[in-house]
DNA sequence: AAATATTTGTTGCATTTGCAACATTTTACA
DNA sequence: TGTAAAATGTTGCAAATGCAACAAATATTT
């Protein structure tokens, strides 16, 4: 994953963060931060730490849209955050920086000399960013939720020749995640147990196939 | 929607596009143009018509990725497309312009002038393109087929005052965005004229509510 | 304008899924 | 370290959905 100030050292980080007006923050955990933000075109960087992004609708139901890292980035840029009702949680301790989004064209900038580094860097993570959101769609349009774990079973061994691996979040949020509930996809867990399709211990999973 | 050419002349269009390397190529309908291009990086932007990503999976299934019309892009920035089996099909004639993703950040583009308007249109774009990926996952996250329809008939009346629009798509297209049945979708359409949530006409629909 | 292809509407039926309501285990934190 | 909170596993049941197989209506093409 790609970092927003990756191959800039710390004096031209500085510089940058200067003339973006950058702005930085530390939160507690669970603190929604939102709330403290002003409306206007940013974007966040997490220096340190985790969020996530719910949305709320008018039933009460929750959604994550998005769980976002450390280097990561969010904001007005990558989502309409006044759309609907978003709120962004701190998992745990969490660092922040804001960039004005304006910022990053002004006159002082432009003749930076990491500039183009680090229009390069918000460029691939934009990217990124939509890939990470198709490979999301590709998992929510599988028809049943056997379709959709094994298909992120799938996408979580393609890198390697392992067939191993462990699930990056709790069953929780990964039924979350696929948009299934919990309880229907623990059990279909079980039945490709049963079937001899997967071994499982916790949240290590090894592929029989 | 953004154009990546927006708000600059003809004239430095025309500039970067030559020191983007650009190529320009016309197809004719239901042409699969991934199967000509080399698998390099680039940027796809379409001058005129529009094309389907669509995604074959080893059952056979398809799905679309991806809706892109005119001015909009697509390629390698946003969709790892050697990922797995995607195919590009165009709807009807288009013409395509390919910019070498690489060329982006090279010495002699960034002295032209609308370098940065350039740039600005590409991360807007590529912002437009994570928030409408954003919506569809919204939209793909309900429960129901009803909720799924609901919500998408909440975001097309939701900029105007208006109780009408008409759907920018087929029935079968829409269920296909939706990720369900068409067939249970129509009956669930069905289910909400006769509950007297809505009125159709075609591809029109009323909201009575 | 006729022929062909595509879209739309409908419905019975089997399957899948969400929901509720638990017991149990694991994790967080005061 | 003890207690509260969160996560996990299980299952019966009702509701939602995909599927198949049509007929009818629209579009598209030649």
């Amino acid at each position: 994953m790609t970092n927003l100030f990756q191959n800039i050292n710390d004096k031209n980080i500085e510089k940058l963060k200067r003339i973006l007006k950058a702005d930085t923050v530390r939160y507690q955990k669970n603190v929604n931060i939102l709330s403290n933000v002003n409306p206007e075109d940013f974007i966040a960087i997490i220096d340190s730490g985790s969020v996530q992004l719910i949305s709320t609708d008018y039933d009460g139901n929750e959604r994550i849209i998005e769980d976002i890292g450390e280097g990561e980035i969010f904001g007005s840029i990558s989502y309409s955050l006044n759309n609907e009702d978003v709120s962004c949680i701190t998992k745990e301790k969490t660092q922040i920086t804001y960039i004005q989004y304006k910022q990053i064209t002004n006159d002082e900038i432009i003749k930076t000399d990491s500039y183009i580094i680090f229009i390069k860097n918000l460029i691939k993570l934009l990217g990124e960013h939509v890939s990470s959101k198709n490979t999301r769609i590709e998992l929510l349009t599988k028809k049943t939720t056997r379709d959709k774990l094994l298909e992120y079973f799938r996408l979580q061994t393609q890198t390697t020749t392992n067939k191993s691996f462990t699930i990056p979040m709790s069953y929780t949020e990964l039924a979350n995640y696929l948009a299934v509930d919990r309880s229907a996809m623990t059990r279909e867990i079980s039945y490709l147990k049963e079937e001899g399709f997967i071994r499982t211990n916790g949240r290590k999973i090894t592929l029989l196939y």
